[in-house]
DNA sequence: CTGAAAGCGCTTACAG
DNA sequence: CTGAAAGCGCTTACAG
């Protein structure tokens, strides 16, 4: 079933039905129609690999996350529930356009990125200054992050969450449950959503004439190093009332802490994390989250990317909305 | 750069360097030599897609894993370092062929695996009599299990460890170290290595005159319902002496019983797990584990579906050595 | 407004 | 032993 095959039954040349089915050329409408429907009566898709052939095209878009260095070993973040979440929705929504998705393997040089060959690169939180962004562009190879490189204000190919107002929303939530000695567990890298969210927390705080508590922590053994940055701040002499743990698995930590000490969540202390994931709400009491709708923000990421494959301009980044799912980790008995 | 270039520079037909390429044809080997090397000193790289199209294909490997439902959300398994780890290591080897590894989004119909038409399938832990094998395989479409269907003796289009030996090396491990009442949490499934451990355990137990305890725990809720399970069996009135954790995130569950019941690791009781993760490595104390290596897997089994896709015969399935890692939660001082 | 033809980069009968 | 030619399924100048 070729572009031949349709062109036969509805007797035109297959210029024309190529034209209608792309919507270019100067058809008429009715011709347009009529031709869609003979191909979609004879079940016609167009070869995927005919078209990227034709281009010049991979039909290949590659997934970059983030790694980390565990005992000496590399692993991907995708372990992570945030970003499992992103993996498949990209694969999901450049499935729908004829596009597959790579996980891409530990790559750094341009050799390497030439053998994969992808058409464009999805990459997932980019460090400040990100090499690898003008490394790709440098080569053809558009790309789009899911959240923004902090070092290159003007590039608008990116999607990200409102990670300012996220963090206000939170504080605000928890300040409204009572809390006033707030603390923060920040994850300790140039990401854009972990700068931004400090920010807006240290900001906030002044507002409210708090002060802030704020524990760096690795994002290498996430749930090793936030038990350690907990237990500091659990065993300080003015010990906070509430625990914002920013990255996932920092909240394993956090609760790990608060069991050996007999803390009680929400009793002694609320505790919310930045990043829902199956942990916060399995735990036991589910742990408040900020969704942030990963798999919406991969098919944003994607759409993005297509378009700019398509030779469209894209002017302004891809605003995703979070939502704040509340859960008994932070819901005081006779409060809000 | 392409083929008619190479041609060109070697001062023969571009059949010629096709040839010599492939390893085709009736060249001198002289003539063969001679065309590779002038292909690799203009740096010369077929076209993945020319060929793709050229073949009918579309030069992409879906990755199927199993997904499980907790409360109501599909989550694929991908979450978990066994799974993640399968599917890096499938990218970094389809790669290097030319192939593109695409995780694939939950698929039921043959419309749907037609919509995404991938030259083939690497389809993990199979479930028995699995009907995505015979939908595929029906469709033309080749599948290559990680593990076997165990209700598909005869077929040997899989990649498997050996899960027998693996778990009697363990039985064998901690009853060296002293464990008389070993006990058991086995996934419930009817993945083939679920199936093919606990009948090792058993039979081992029978062999050795010990009374078997198996409990089994759901592959959805896994933290919670091994916690669930472990605690059953901590609190029997013969509690185990070692506890074999079978699947990912059991051990966190049975950690977490311990800590609570303050049941000392290794002092009181053993704790081994099946398949080798973070967790277990960075636990405290580290958890002996069994390691699939399950990058060696997805590097099999995509080698051999790419033999299927090349019209190579395949005879045998391919047995991936695995490897018990011991670790201190399993050696008790002055033992062993 | 529509069609005939060239060509994307390969592989593969087939002819010599 | 090697080469000229057809063709995979599309898209796109270009001609009419």
């Amino acid at each position: 079933m070729t572009i031949r095959d349709v062109a036969a039954a509805a007797g035109v040349s297959v210029t024309t039905v190529s034209d209608a089915l792309n919507g270019k050329g100067k058809l008429r409408q009715e011709t347009r129609d009529r031709i869609r429907r003979t191909a979609d009566s004879l079940g016609y898709r167009p070869s995927r690999v005919a078209q990227a052939f034709r281009h010049g095209r991979t039909g290949t878009i590659a997934l970059v996350l983030p790694h980390r260095d565990v005992s000496g070993n590399e692993y991907d973040m995708i372990g992570l529930d945030y970003y499992m979440t992103i993996a498949s929705g990209s694969a999901r929504a450049a499935f729908s356009e004829g596009y597959a998705v790579m996980l891409t393997p530990r790559i750094s040089t341009a050799d390497e990125w030439r053998l994969i060959g992808p058409d464009g690169v999805v990459l997932c939180d980019p460090a400040a200054g990100d090499p690898r962004i003008d490394l790709l562009e440098g080569m053809g190879i558009p790309v789009v992050s899911i959240e923004r490189d902090p070092d290159r204000p003007d590039r608008p190919f990116y999607v990200s969450g409102d990670n300012d107002r996220n963090m206000r929303d939170l504080l605000d939530h928890l300040h409204a449950q009572g809390a006033r000695r707030i603390a923060l567990l920040s994850a300790r890298s140039t990401w854009a959503w972990t700068l931004e969210g400090t920010q807006a927390y240290e900001s906030w705080c002044a507002g409210h004439g708090l002060r802030p508590f704020v524990a760096q922590v690795s994002v290498d053994r996430l749930e090793a190093d936030s038990y350690r940055a907990a237990c500091a701040l659990l065993d300080a002499a003015e010990p906070p009332d509430a625990l914002i743990a920013s990255a996932e698995q920092y909240s394993e930590g956090a609760t790990r802490a608060c069991r050996e000490r007999g803390i009680r969540v929400p009793e002694d202390l609320l505790l919310a994390i930045g990043i829902d994931n199956r942990f916060a709400q399995q735990s036991d009491p589910p742990i408040t989250a900020i969704d942030l709708r990963p798999a919406d923000q991969a098919g944003a990421a994607v759409e993005m990317l297509l378009r700019r494959l398509n030779g469209e301009r894209v002017e302004r980044p891809t605003l995703v909305p979070s939502r704040l799912r509340v859960r008994s980790s932070t819901v005081r008995r006779g409060v809000g």
